[in-house]
DNA sequence: CTGAAAGCGCTTACAG
DNA sequence: CTGAAAGCGCTTACAG
């Protein structure tokens, strides 16, 4: 038994045995074709010489590679990295296998991550775009080569394709419309990028929750950026430039709120005493906080595992509709920072304390 | 310009251009016996056809899959994920892709993960074991294979390896002698499994630390577990139901000290008043718990990086020591979890405050 | 049940 | 500067 360098193909299991590759590749495959006795013969040599099918040459005659892309914004953002586990533990047990990608917010590395893919033959891609995003002709093209892709969370405004998300409309409208409850009537949003649906969307239930309370929108109570940590800090710092503190502030997502949370310990702002503040996620930071963080739950595992299910369903040849939508439900999760909880809790909702 | 489901190959261009499959393959690849003439009109053609080169085909020739592997017990803890956004920042620079795989925590799992990475032909493996791996058996076939892997963080005692890591000891030592000279004596020692080398080398340096100081060492105050949030709480539970709290407790990592820090704020146990907790790592929730953690600082990010500069060098034909081990720097973080830093911090170290 | 032929989409010598 | 031949390690018809 020599260690060779060289990799072991079916070709040197064929010699050894005395059996063509054909009949090695079955025996390897199960085939129901072969005698028992000789998959068992091929079976041990496999073994013993740590044969490792290369399924690299298996890939480019079966055209399928059994693997995904995976787009993310910031593996790093843990709701990413959640939905990332969902999406590896269903491709995993159905047999895929993952490559990840980082757009880094840029839309001209995420069209570069595409490209990549598809040179890699993936047999499908998951993506939730990057805030930069605005041309939607590479998804047109992307379209165009046939391989099937899938949006989760973010999608950009005016591409079709089907995707996994929650109801951000609705989530929005019900947490700004809890604020509204709590009497609040000043409440500021710290907004997305409108060409990215969560921006949009968001945005669109808060405006809803105020009109429902005839509450006028104020322009000047809407900031628009991104949607990291960065963007919060720099919403906040120019609120606090005006120098006129809104009652309440929701944040388009909880990396966001944090940046905001961050800016107001460190000028001694009391949240939620000076200012309420709620986010969109709930990220596992969010309960830990010294002012636990209210905010509306999304179900990133889920999210994930739903999206990976939905893009293998389609490469395995089900026809699924273009606009198809999987709409996972969001709860609303009261904490500290939106203050006046107290009483309300009692009557509506369950309430999470942080610890 | 037709929009064919068929994906377009080297062959389609030559025919419409009238050349040979070779020339566009070198055009493509900017060959520099391919005249510029040659090269504008297949650049011309490969857009319009919308070609997108099949790096499988060109992977089986050239051996070269320009594929890493990469191998995490968890990618949703956000120390691995944040190591897996350097790996991919400095792969992707270099023109390679990471297949992302997920242990958690398993052996198994890690060793069918390890057969599908080399069945899928990757250049190269980096990896973090998972708690539960014993067996150095699966390494030394990974070795034979010829395909070269690096260990990141942890790794398996007795296999040999290039590894990008930090002094683990050291950095205990430094964080009890911190707790000792704050004035406590009975620490107590959240401990990982011994055949991991976090575990191992963390308690050899909290031993060390205690030796240093003539403090004898308890064995009832090393709690051996795993290296997760579950662990900490099993094993502050255990503390707990023993009715005897040490004066503090060193935890294998942050997530067993946040762990325990749950269990502490559940049961109306107060940190650090009560007993003082420290962690190991730096996780991004740890600076913003009520109780800020102290901690010692691992470059998570750098060692991805690190590790991935590594790997891509042996792949490319650099001779790189088995042995080779990078070491890269720890800082101790001095939060409020650990009590009476006050005096202490202006004399010694920086204080890097929770918010 | 086993095998010879052809081919997946490229690249690498080798000729001219 | 361009191309014909061979081959990377497999699988898929087709024969026997």
């Amino acid at each position: 038994l020599k260690l060779s360098r060289q990799k072991v193909t079916l070709k040197d299991l064929a010699k050894r045995l005395n059996l063509s590759v054909v009949t090695v590749s079955r025996a390897l495959n199960d085939h129901p074709d072969v005698s028992e006795a000789t998959k068992a013969r091929v079976l041990s040599m496999a073994r013993k010489l740590n044969y490792h099918p290369n399924s690299i040459a298996r890939s480019l005659v079966q055209k399928k590679t059994h693997t995904i892309g995976v787009i993310v914004p910031e593996i790093y953002h843990s709701f990413f990295s959640e939905v990332v586990s969902g999406v590896e533990e269903v491709a995993s047990q159905a047999g895929y296998q993952i490559i990840l990608c980082q757009s880094n917010e840029d839309a001209e590395k995420e069209r570069k991550n595409i490209d990549t893919l598809l040179s890699k033959q993936v047999d499908g891609i998951l993506i939730s775009v990057a805030e930069s995003d605005r041309d939607p002709q590479p998804f047109r093209s992307l379209r165009q080569t046939g391989t099937p892709f899938v949006f989760f969370d973010r999608y950009l405004v005016g591409v079709e394709a089907p995707r996994v998300i929650v109801d951000d409309v609705e989530g929005a409208q019900q947490l700004v419309e809890y604020l509204i409850q709590l009497g609040y009537q000043r409440i500021a949003h710290f907004a997305g990028y409108p060409q990215i649906s969560i921006g949009r969307d968001r945005l669109v239930g808060y405006q809803k929750a105020l009109a429902a309370h005839y509450i006028p929108v104020d322009p000047h109570l809407i900031i628009e950026g991104g949607f990291n940590e960065r963007d919060g800090v720099v919403a906040m710092e120019e609120i606090l430039t005006r120098g006129d503190l809104p009652e309440a502030i929701f944040a388009v997502n909880d990396p966001v709120a944090i940046g905001a949370y961050k800016v107001c310990m460190e000028k001694g702002i009391r949240v939620p005493e000076d200012v309420a503040l709620v986010g969109f996620s709930d990220i596992d930071v969010s309960s830990l906080l010294a002012v636990p963080l209210t905010t509306m739950r999304q179900p990133a595992l889920q999210i994930g595992q739903e999206a990976a299910r939905l893009l293998i369903r389609i490469n395995e040849g089900e026809e699924v509709n273009p606009s198809e939508e999987i709409v996972l439900k969001t709860e609303l999760i009261v904490r500290r920072s939106c203050g006046s909880a107290i009483a309300w809790q009692k009557r509506h909702v369950k309430v999470h304390e942080g610890v």
